[in-house]
DNA sequence: AATATTTTTCAAAAATATTTGAAAGTACGA
DNA sequence: TCGTACTTTCAAATATTTTTGAAAAATATT
């Protein structure tokens, strides 16, 4: 397979894989573009590159640089501005689950505890039920939260070296 | 807060969720409603509270059960099928994960293997650029499945405990 | 300060995903 | 086998999300 055909099997894959999680699928292939690029490229390149619109790009680098995983590059002399993705990949896996917790574990704690202030008949089995599946979830996701904490706070050896010892 | 309003807060935080997670916001808001329901729930039943079409509760709740998240319940001498959801919040966590890895982590390796057979010049940037982020890909990918295959085989209590300690 | 270049914005259009509802299908019991 | 009670299907309608592109804003150049 040639480069430039692996390129853009990856760009359609990443893609995919990024609406299946509920992202934006150009924010995702720019993202992929990006990743596979030696050199950063400008807006009017990336246009080029995956036939979309100047407001597409502009907006969809924008999120990239909000979520941390693409960077505004100045080159001297140029007017133009360039685009740069991080491309260590452990990097860019701590970031995306930095930003996703903090976007949306959060908001489900503030439901969650707004949710235990409920109050009703002890004896009432539908009472009870609710009670019980906000606590089990809460529980979930507060330790949930925590790995994940720890997670982007780690490196990479020491985390994933600790995972697959305690797998023996 | 009243139970009644509650319930709907909660159905409504978890349709939110899970439409940020690319999946169907009713599927996420039925799968809420069983949760909290101590008893099975008839399609009937479940049109009523979500006011939305038999057609519509008919899909999702099929989607469910493929997901392995909720159960059909046939009741002695009722003709009507009714539906109940996993209440354990620690089984349907490890279901998720499981299905996930099994929708989309298997098919992100079939790419990535395909992606490694790309030939090019090994001077080139591009082709460098190129291999090292597959590469890069490839290894994180393959040791969060490790570590997600050994989440979906874990007990609660040893998985989380280990994890805990780990922080430490 | 006038002009040229580039970026940003956002309303309208297009694309995609979801929902409806009525017809077809199925299973049960008389 | 027929009627009834229910479930499933799926084409069309609706809703939501994404994209476009041209105008406005910003920034640099002369």
């Amino acid at each position: 397979m040639e480069l430039q055909e692996g390129k853009d099997k990856f760009i359609q894959a990443w893609g995919t894989l990024g609406s299946q999680w509920g992202i934006n699928r150009t924010m995702t292939q720019i993202h992929a573009l990006l990743l596979v690029s030696a050199e950063p490229l400008s807006a009017d390149n990336i246009m080029e590159q995956l036939q979309i619109s100047r407001g597409n790009v502009n907006m969809n680098v924008r999120d990239l640089m909000d979520w941390g995983l693409v960077h505004k590059i100045l080159k001297p002399g140029e007017r133009k501005e360039f685009f740069s993705a991080e491309k260590d990949i452990w990097k860019v896996f701590k970031q995306v689950v930095k930003e996703r917790r903090k976007r949306e574990l959060e908001p489900v704690f503030n439901i969650l505890s707004e949710l235990q202030q409920v109050h009703g008949d002890p004896q009432d089995a539908e009472y009870k039920a609710f009670i019980e599946s906000i606590e089990g979830i809460r529980k979930i996701a507060s330790r949930a939260d925590s790995t994940l904490d720890t997670l982007v706070k780690a490196d990479e050896n020491w985390f994933m070296g600790t995972l697959l010892k305690m797998m023996k």
